[in-house]
This record gives structure tokens, sequence and C-alpha cells, in this order.
DNA sequence: TAAAGTACTTTGTGAATCAAAGTTACATAT
DNA sequence: ATATGTAACTTTGATTCACAAAGTACTTTA
């Protein structure tokens, strides 16, 4: 591949999505509202890219309760990981001509 | 900034325009059919993502000729050079923290 | 009982993306 | 002289994206 922009992943594009994944590569286990307030998001836009995230197959949704209240987590799956490292050696790549 | 992503340039979600500038970090100067054939774009598409950076101040264009043919070629400016560097070390502590 | 919190979904608007077609200007081939 | 070609756009139009704001369903705390 010679276009230097061919393999980065479209999902990626997305600064909010880019920042979830870099988020979720670190912590373990990141709720909703962790989320929302690292990112300084709204509720519904956080939630819109987090499913997409989600129907790529990137993250998985844990469904609990801290104390009484429910409590929303978020992880990093398999292939989101596999994606997000690959999208960094691309853009890694793509800079890597610069030095 | 506590914010993983508040630091990243939104020209630079692009990933055209990341690709245009990348290329031009390594070279002096490229024609805008060099652009159009590295990337893989259209003219319409290559042309709108160069106004885009142009009118930003990224990059600045030279009308020339190639023996009699017309030969337009851009290269990055001084204020390209340090946003598309600010934007490169945003993403680096972005991921940094994820090491 | 009222107010607030969690995690959404829905709605609406404006912006961004992109391909395709049209345009202007010059060049070359017939 | 006419037709074709190339360069570098601009315009148009359709689709998608991003985002805020409001609405929803459920629970909890005051």
């Amino acid at each position: 591949m010679i276009n230097p922009i061919g393999n980065l992943n479209k999902i990626f594009d997305s600064r909010i999505r880019l920042g979830v994944m870099s988020i979720l590569m670190v912590n373990e286990e990141v709720s909703f509202n962790d989320l929302k307030q690292m990112l300084e998001l709204t509720d519904g836009n956080l939630a819109s890219h987090l499913s997409t995230l989600e129907e790529n197959g990137f993250l998985k949704v844990h469904k609990g309760f801290v104390g009484r209240k429910t409590n929303t987590t978020y992880s990093i799956t398999k292939a989101g990981e596999k994606a997000f490292k690959g999208h960094l050696a691309a853009l890694e790549n793509m800079i890597r001509s610069m030095e």
C-alpha cells in the first residue's frame, strides 16, 4: 500500500472514539459517567459513539450496580484491541516517513 | 487538560488532510496530481481539502508551469508545520498513557 | 412526594464528505 | 480550424456524521 492513509481505520477518524479506545486500552473497565466526564461529552453524544464501537465489536458492555444504583461499564474486546493497535501502527507508518 | 482528546486539532480529524500534511512534511513541494495519485482521490475531493488547509493557513500554493503545462504545487507553511506537530504531540500524549 | 441520578433514545439541525459533472484555460494532434 | 486532452478547479446534490437538547424509564435519596 503506497497510499499513506489507506490503512487507517475509519472508525477511529472520530476523535471521540479515539479517546474512548485509548482510555479503555489503559483501564480494564470504565463506567459511562467516567467516560462522560473524562471526555467532556453529553450523554447522547457519548452513547452514540459507544454504540458505534459496540456494533463494530470493539467494546463490550457490562450492566451492573454500585450499591443500588445502576452502573454500566465498558471494556475493550480482543478485536477492539487489535483494530486499535492496527490503527496506531498505520499512523506511525504514515508519520515515520517524516523522520 | 485532563481530557485526552482536548488537544487534538479538529482540522486533522480528516484522514485526507492528515495524509496531505504528512506528505508535505516530507516533501518540500508536491503537485496537485501527485497528491491526487498518492492519496487516491478525485479532483474535487482533493481540491476541497486543500482549500480547507489553505484557509487555515497550513499550506501555500504555487501556480507555475512544467514546460508549457500549468502545474500547481503545494507546500507547508510554518503555521502548518507547527499545528501538525502539535497535533502529533497530542496524539502521542494520548497514547503514551497506554504504555 | 418531589427532586435527582443513570443510561439511554429520539429528534432536529447544521456540518462534513464525497462522487460526478461542469468549467476555464491552455496544448497538442489531425 | 477542429477536436481531443490535461490541469485544476467549482458546483451540485446526496448521503452520512456530529452534536445538543429534550424525552424516557427506572431507581434512589431527601
